[in-house]
DNA sequence: CCCTTTAGGACCAATTTGATCTTCTTTATA
DNA sequence: TATAAAGAAGATCAAATTGGTCCTAAAGGG
């Protein structure tokens, strides 16, 4: 239960790579497959989310690739999940309030718990303190 | 992401209704879809899964049907979700130790913390104070 | 205008989800 | 000992999601 899929997998190695750049280099999408072994037009696609929502800038032609668009350290491992994957929620009941056929259901406030919990955990890390680990 | 399946959702409003019958009263499975409203053949299925963990306690033939096997005190949110949905894992890599291909990702020790944080909250909840919860 | 590189959409195979159906086996009781 | 009333188990199936590929367009640089 609650897996993630490849897809987030992907997108995580794909932004700590960029992260690990010196700042303000340009990578592109082929570079950033290759490295962080991911196949290079699903990788292209998590990156056009990323781009979409701000977390790094795209450019076009020679020249072009992607980079951050704010410090690793202003990316939070939950905006990057959720940038693909979705909001994290653990149960469809947390969108609208009435799942129980009338009233919220029994199990409401459990998965709110859940759902704020994770949100925290996730919130709490950054692309930059990931790009920096293990790196012994 | 993390989303409960219906399978989910059904289990949980299955035994709900199990732990809300007098002790000891067999609830026939027909009986207990009706009242969840969750088709029967699939809820059948759920139901199994709950007797091969000793959850409930299932018998065959004319008086037969389904008797929680430990008071709904005894049984936890996690154990009825792990019955169908399997393990709580937020990341494949959690059950093998080298994920980052040689040694541990990363991300890896985030993820232990998710599984450690919802599993913990789904530990404290028993069956009994959900289906105590809400007959106000 | 050509080459490079991302953007976007169509498309596709494999897997998972959400179920149903059929055929047992078990058990009570008439 | 029939027989009807349950659950058990497995096969099957449609729909949705996952995990990708491919092709065409658009944008920038030389």
């Amino acid at each position: 239960m609650m897996e993630l899929t490849r897809k987030g997998e992907y997108a995580i190695r794909g932004i700590i790579y960029l992260a690990q750049q010196p700042p303000g280099r340009v990578s592109l999408i082929s570079e950033i497959a290759a490295a962080a072994e991911v196949p290079q037009t699903f990788l292209a696609k998590i990156f056009q989310s990323f781009a979409k929502l701000g977390l790094v800038t795209s450019s076009r032609g020679t020249g072009g690739g992607f980079v951050l668009a704010r410090p690793a350290s202003a990316i939070t491992l939950r905006e990057v999940v959720e940038a693909v994957e979705g909001p994290i929620l653990p149960n469809r009941c947390l969108l609208g309030s009435a799942c129980d056929r009338g009233g919220p259901c029994r199990v409401h406030g459990i998965w709110k718990q859940v759902q704020t919990e994770v949100v925290h955990i996730l919130d709490e890390v950054t692309i930059e303190s990931l790009a920096r680990s293990q790196d012994t």
